[in-house]
DNA sequence: TATTAGCACTCGTGAATAATGAGTGCTAAG
DNA sequence: CTTAGCACTCATTATTCACGAGTGCTAATA
């Protein structure tokens, strides 16, 4: 369908505008990328390729400027050539044992691919359906008042509060996170279960706490599933195609707003590796002029999510690269320092 | 000092500086303020004051804009104006029954105070030295991780990861949970003083967790001890005097940093009520054009601190009556929904 | 002495115009 | 199929010019 000197333009224009910024002209693919012929054929080339959507014009004779269609064909070329690692695999496991648990890890990653691909870097953790509980306590603050903790598979902690009927004392409180915690290590949906029978059965006097806590529970373990972190933003300052205030703010709303963002990502990393999603490709209205590159993977009942996003021209195979090695970095335990 | 007229002359440059962000001439001051004097009459005065330091012209023959100085003694007039409210104590106890505790109200709060002053909203809560502890507790996470709780008074919620020299059990954990916490209630620096006598007397067995223990504690109560939740900024885009990508570029780099930002506030909300710094009052570089309104209180071990950070010609009597309402709204429980 | 009208002067703003040059499409020759 | 040549397009930049809001100063006035 795409003869080889059509493709070769494809990613030379591609490759030139990812550099430049400027619209390309034959000239200069002539000059520098397909030395053996003149500026006339490849004008020709560029003319089909722009009836076939690939390439296009901002205005009448002026250069060509490369279409999200191009850069998905330079971007599965890149990722075709490149090493298909398949690491990822049980790092999670190594990572809850970073000092501030799995979340300060994945915060300091977001940062770490800020700084490194001058772009902004996120990170995610998603709990799957299936996450296993490790521990909950109760801990009385006040008469009416206390405090829910959740210990998840991975180091995620939650903590809630809870508006307690009548005043319990701690010792009734620390007996109830006792019997709760027999049911530690087994998978939410087995232990939602059991709750019930015990909270109808055993726990009768206890049971309209243990309802609010149940509500609290379910909230955390079916509500805000994914816990998100994102990098500094200040490098979008340096990067041209955000100089225009509009697109600028555009970016910005949806980087604001980390529960969009987390929702995209949910949906975006569903499957392990490296994706790239470009320009209208994506969901979100706000990120038609942006790219999102991703590596995610999933381990014990959560899924991580590590990304850049990024101008649609951006460089993919750094911002790669760099993905690999934060990735690599927390493995090996980086953010212990 | 300042003659009456002098002084009249300032607020009414102020005032129509801050409502059209434009230099403001003798006419329209004649026209709109000062009606019982002609233009010429006020350009004289404008003249002096303008040596005086109050006002100052960008080049020769435009008119005038207020310098520091003279937003100084518009904010002070107001202030001593409004009714000094003395809101704000006790507030705090209120406050940390809250669904999501403290921290879940006050980011709620920076989010509100974004909506309505329609600048950026800031919330921060800074532990003091004498902040009480009520509740430790170790979770195992495997033989060498287990997770440090540390649940201080006004439902402030910390967690870490700590390295177990040994296997310790959950039992053991417990154990020793429960007689750390027979010092809850007192003072940090003496529950310090104690665990060391704890760790090696009757504790010498777990010495060395309970020195990694106290190491992190140390670090949870001296470290960072401010916690800081920046509202929504999407507003300044729609602030004519940060359309200057530069301008916007150097109040966004510190809003971005959470460190520098809380070292401001903790050193700005040294005494309770409502302080305004402005322009080049501030210690950042980075806020030379932006003004701090904030508001706040201490009580029971911690500071609270509202605050909006917004152009120096904002709405200085709206966000000061914002930052009121929401201290109000905070206060009634509105964060609980 | 304080106030004000009149006037010449300054200087940023915005529109209009012109020159520049990179790039194109098309045609005709190799 | 390829390429040189040429006329044409159009964003960009610089230049010029008129406009007008605002000032400072001086001289007349209450």
């Amino acid at each position: 369908m795409l003869t080889e000197r059509q493709l070769e333009v494809i990613l030379s224009v591609v490759h030139a505008f990812i550099e430049s910024g400027e619209e390309v002209g034959s000239r200069t693919l002539s000059k520098r990328y397909l030395k053996g012929r003149s500026a006339a054929t490849i004008r020709n080339e560029m003319a089909d390729l722009e009836e076939m959507g690939y390439l296009m014009q901002p205005y009448t004779s002026a250069g060509r400027v490369p279409t999200t269609r191009a850069y998905r064909i330079f971007v599965d070329t890149m990722l075709q050539r490149l090493p298909h690692n398949e690491r990822g695999r049980g790092w999670i496991k190594r990572i809850e044992a970073h000092r501030d648990g799995l979340r300060g890890a994945l915060s300091k990653a977001s940062e770490m691919l800020s700084q490194l691909s001058n772009y902004v870097g996120m990170a995610a953790v998603t709990q799957l359906a299936q996450i296993r509980l490790r521990k909950v306590d109760f801990v009385r603050i006040d008469s009416s008042h206390c405090l829910l903790l959740v210990i998840l598979e991975g180091g995620i902690v939650h903590h809630r509060m809870v508006t307690m009927p009548c005043d319990l004392s701690q010792d009734i409180l620390e007996d109830l996170s006792r019997r709760i915690n027999t049911l530690a290590g087994y998978e939410w949906s087995e232990v939602r279960e059991t709750l019930r029978n015990y909270i109808s059965g055993e726990l009768w006097r206890y049971a309209d706490l243990c309802g609010s806590a149940l509500a609290e529970l379910d909230a955390i373990l079916a509500g805000e599933r994914t816990k998100l972190y994102t990098g500094s933003m200040s490098n979008l300052f340096d990067v041209p195609d955000f100089q225009d205030i509009g697109k600028f703010r555009a970016l910005f709303s949806i980087l604001e707003q980390e529960n969009e963002l987390a929702k995209l990502l949910e949906q975006y990393g569903m499957k392990d590796g490296i994706g790239v999603v470009i320009g209208e490709e994506n969901a979100a209205p706000e990120l038609q002029n942006c790219s999102v590159v991703l590596s995610s993977s999933s381990d014990e009942g959560t899924r991580t999510i590590l990304g850049v996003i990024g101008p649609k021209r951006m460089n993919y195979e750094r911002v790669i690269s760099v993905l690999d090695r934060v990735l690599c970095d927390i493995e090996s335990g980086e953010g212990d320092e």
